[in-house]
DNA sequence: GTGTTCACG
DNA sequence: GACGTACGTGAACACC
């Protein structure tokens, strides 16, 4: 043990209030836990204020001694003064509880001491050492934000606040009391506090009591001479409540002559033993953080191979362009029984990119690339180029010697978006299972948290930054594909993708399990790889002519709405433009707009032009027609002919599994979830998509799915019912709300009705469902809440949400998906409603797409035991599309609406039916 | 690169 | 008492 140096006036001791940063902490940052569950997250943001306090603090102010100091659990000597005494507090949050022990051993295990005292509060604690080392002549600092502590500053004794890292001393004393530290008690004790329940004086705050106590000099002298004050109000208070003020007095003034027993001198600073602080850390799965200390500390740096958090090297990587070498390989895969596989293609598209190399990891640190069709990297490619290309093996042999490896049942293979590899794979006869997808393991227990790339998540996890394509292959017109990179640097990153992947595996797995995350894993995610790489091959089929026609089409309605835009105008602009738009409406002719966007510019979105154009003018008519076609051609006629893939004469489009917070899918490249249908000139786009000669395309889709889980989870029985019996369920609903009956139903009502149905699954607020069908607040409120009383367990559901997402930064679906909610605990109340409306839509929008996935992952058995020759094309949030021979349309309608209907089963059975529509035609707008 | 708008569920 | 507010996406374009 080293030798204390005693505290003097030269030295700096630093106080640490540990139990105010705890709270503050678990508010201020996104919940952690550890892979077997314990929530770590206020551990990890205790254990980087200390660090960066030992580290930031090494100039002039550093510390010589330093404590932290905790509250000790259970009463305190100011509950026998006032009973009532923090009487309010709610009790710590569940996930907070056990992490109190724990970042008592981070405190020891960074050989601070450790202190708390029983009958007092830390303050006091810091309160009798602050004064004791000022005694001394020592300086003191007190790491805390609370205001209860400001009435210690003085000459020798500051206070800093870790999470704003700011210094607080007698001028911030100022401006926050409006009196001095030395006054500080008397201001609260007139003000009270309502967090602590300290009572004070009703009607007087921090104001108004600074007002008092500068023109009285202090308390006492205020409560004798309370009579000669001139208003009224204040003076009865006083009067009345002088007693409420001295108790008061006596809750918020620290006591600085508690018991303590541990001497200053033992405070003095020494470096943290390296190892007993990375084992705690170890422990506590801090990966990044441990390295970060062991880097500082120079303490045992892992560096065996085989460890998944051992440094990555990569000029260790193999390139391999033997059979000798790959046999090699081969046989060590085998041996494995686990390996990590990446493909390399020469372009993004997963459906129309070629083949490049193959990597493979065995271990961590053990990984190869193979590669397969690299060219001269100085070659041009034109026609001087010489054609000579590296050595390497054939495709074909590469392919025939891995393919027996990647469909091996016995050798686990792990990707990382294994989606893409699969397609990639298949495109050359290799059907690769068994095998796991570490961006899919992450998004089960991280939905929310963060995205699921690989170079994101090496960075969470192993702390390393990998090579960023744009490095390889540059970036811009100067872009290059993979198979013109030379072979060594593509070996050093080809293989570190695969390095990385199978070390993620290697954290991310277990930390799966023991979250209890795997079911929904391996039912809801890891077979949809599978799946979306099928449908996504077998793309869709477009007719290019009937695009070409409307693009034209278009192209004549734009320039007719443009020519009678610049003449509503009296002169041209760029009817693109929403600025140029603003300008001309709302300025030159000064027309009554008023909605701004965010950053102050005039708003000219649908809903403002519908409102102009209703008034009569004409501009806004032209403005509408010009954006309508506008939006059709470049999103939609001209892009969809681009993404014709000239070899199969589909579009293949990309789903994505991990891009949402609530499981649903994303599609792009091209964006086939949000092809148009609402409007007669969309519906034309939907007749585009057309099934192959002989075949028709058949569209399945869920009916008010989303209504019927929340009936289902939030138990509304009379909802429950009205499904079951097969009602309109909007009518039903304007029904009960507005006490009318279904027959003869005026439709606006009905549509009144639907609005709040969607309201309700979307969060529903008075504002919103006012803004949405155009009443007042009022009018909105009183529907929303005679909504609730309609059908009780509605708004008991969302308060459950909202409790729980607070809780534990997430909420779950009916299967069991995870989603995560960071901005729940932000301090701007508008993320924190934002938030909320999002816990209470995740699980009905999440349940929805966990069912539809269970619909699709059982699908292709399903086909094929009925012996059809469907295809399944594309996915819609709710809807199905199929491809299928004429003849066998009614029955894929039958077998999908089943599979579909029933997709809950075994697992969950749901008190509503799950209904479908399916119907066939020669387009997809005919399929509706 | 950001903001606005608009297509879908 | 004021504040800002319906949920989830992706793509194109203007503008900096």
């Amino acid at each position: 043990m080293a030798i204390k140096k005693p505290l003097d006036e030269t030295s700096h001791l630093y106080l640490i209030d540990g139990s105010g940063y705890i709270f503050r902490a678990y508010h201020a940052l996104p919940p952690l836990t550890r892979s077997d569950g314990t929530p770590v997250g206020a551990v990890q943001g205790f254990c980087n204020m200390l660090w960066k306090l030992l580290e930031d603090l090494k100039g002039e102010d550093a510390p010589s001694h330093l404590a932290v100091i905790f509250d000790h659990s259970g009463k305190s000597f100011r509950n026998e003064i006032y009973d009532q005494y923090k009487a309010h507090r709610p009790p710590a949050p569940e996930d907070l509880v056990p992490q109190f022990g724990l970042i008592r051993d981070a405190t020891r295990a960074f050989g601070t001491p450790c202190i708390e005292l029983e009958n007092y509060e830390a303050d006091d604690i810091i309160a009798t050492y602050a004064r004791m080392a000022e005694a001394k002549g020592a300086k003191v600092t007190i790491v805390s934000s609370d205001k209860d502590l400001m009435q210690l500053v003085s000459d020798r004794i500051d206070m800093f606040d870790a999470m704003k890292n700011k210094r607080i001393e007698a001028e911030q004393v100022v401006e926050k009391f409006g009196v001095g530290p030395d006054r500080v008690i008397d201001i609260q004790s007139l003000a009270g506090d309502s967090v602590d329940n300290v009572p004070g004086v009703p009607g007087i705050g921090v104001k108004t009591a600074a007002l008092l106590i500068n023109e009285y000099g202090d308390l006492d002298t205020l409560l004798e001479r309370a009579g000669e004050i001139k208003q009224k109000g204040r003076r009865e208070k006083l009067l009345a409540h002088a007693e409420d003020a001295r108790i008061s007095r006596q809750l918020v003034t620290l006591k600085t002559d508690t018991p303590v027993t541990d001497e200053m001198d033992e405070f003095g600073i020494t470096d943290p033993d390296a190892e007993t602080l990375v084992k705690f850390l170890k422990e506590m799965e801090f990966r990044t953080f441990t390295r970060k200390v062991e880097e500082a500390l120079g303490g045992p740096v892992a560096d065996e191979t085989g460890d998944a958090t051992a440094p990555i090297d990569r000029d260790s990587y193999e390139c391999v362009t033997t059979m000798k070498q790959l046999q090699a390989w081969i046989e060590k895969a085998r041996t494995a029984g686990v390996i990590a596989v990446d493909t390399e293609t020469d372009a993004l598209s997963a459906t129309a990119s070629g083949l490049v190399g193959i990597c493979l990891a065995t271990a961590p640190g053990e990984a190869c690339y193979i590669p397969l069709a690299h060219v001269d990297p100085e070659g041009s490619g034109d026609m001087f180029d010489t054609g000579e290309k590296p050595d390497q093996i054939p495709m074909d042999d590469a392919i025939a010697a891995l393919k027996p490896l990647l469909e091996d049942p016995a050798v686990l293979k792990v990707g990382q978006n294994f989606k893409y590899d699969l397609s990639v794979l298949a495109r050359y006869g290799i059907d690769v299972a068994p095998y796991d997808d570490t961006m899919l393991i992450s998004y089960v227990m991280e939905a929310g948290l963060h995205g699921h790339g690989m170079d994101e998540l090496a960075e969470i996890h192993l702390g390393h930054q990998c090579i960023a394509f744009k490095e390889i292959c540059g970036t811009g017109k100067n872009q290059i594909s993979f198979d013109k990179v030379p072979l060594d640097k593509a070996t050093q990153y080809a293989a570190e993708d695969a390095d990385v992947t199978l070390r993620l595996w290697e954290i991310l797995k277990p930390a799966m399990v023991s979250k209890k995350k795997a079911t929904v894993y391996e039912t809801l995610e890891r077979p949809m790889a599978k799946v979306l790489s099928d449908m996504e091959r077998v793309g869709v089929k477009v007719d290019p002519d009937q695009l070409r026609r409307l693009s034209s089409d278009f192209a004549q309605k734009m320039a007719a709405a443009e020519a009678a835009a610049h003449e509503a105008a009296g002169r041209e602009f760029n009817v693109a433009s929403p600025k140029q738009i603003g300008e001309i409406l709302f300025g030159e002719m000064g027309l009554p707009g008023g909605k701004k966007t965010k950053t102050g510019a005039w708003s000219t979105d649908v809903t403002v032009l519908d409102q102009l154009a209703a008034e009569g003018h004409d501009l806004p008519v032209a403005l509408l027609e010009y954006r309508q076609y506008a939006k059709l051609k470049s999103t939609y006629s001209d892009a969809l002919f681009d993404h014709i893939n000239p070899q199969t004469k589909r579009i293949h489009g990309s789903f994505s599994l991990a891009a949402t917070t609530t499981g649903r899918l994303s599609s792009t490249e091209p964006n086939l979830q949000n092809i148009p249908i609402r409007t007669e000139a969309g519906r034309k786009i939907r007749e585009v998509f057309i099934p192959e000669p002989g075949h028709v395309l058949v569209a399945a889709d869920y009916s008010q799915i989303e209504l019927r889980l929340l009936a289902h989870i939030a138990g509304v029985e009379s909802l429950k019912q009205a499904f079951r019996d097969g009602q309109d369920i909007h009518a039903m609903t304007a029904s009960e709300v507005f006490g009318v009956p279904v027959e003869g139903m005026d439709p606006m009502v009905r549509r009144k009705a639907k609005a709040i149905n969607f309201g309700v699954i979307y969060g529903i607020s008075a504002f919103g469902l006012a803004n949405q069908i155009d009443v007042s607040r009022e009018e909105a409120k009183n529907f929303i809440d005679a909504y609730f009383e309609k059908f009780p367990g509605i708004a008991d559901y969302m308060e459950r949400m909202k409790k729980e997402a607070k809780d534990t930064g997430y909420v779950e679906t009916v299967f069991g998906r995870r989603c995560h909610f960071p901005g729940i605990r932000d301090k701007n109340p508008n993320m924190r409603m934002f938030a909320e409306r999002q816990a209470i839509n995740a699980p009905i929008q999440g349940s929805a797409a966990d069912v539809i996935r269970r619909a699709m992952i059982r699908m292709d058995d399903a086909l094929r035991a009925a012996n059809l020759d469907a295809r399944m094309l594309l996915q819609v949030h709710d809807e199905l599309v199929f491809e299928v021979p004429e003849d066998q349309a009614d029955r894929l309608i039958d077998l999908a609406s089943k599979v579909m209907g029933e997709a809950c089963a075994p697992a969950l059975e749901l008190s509503v039916p799950l209904d479908v529509d399916a119907k066939a035609g020669k387009s997809w707008a005919e399929a509706h």
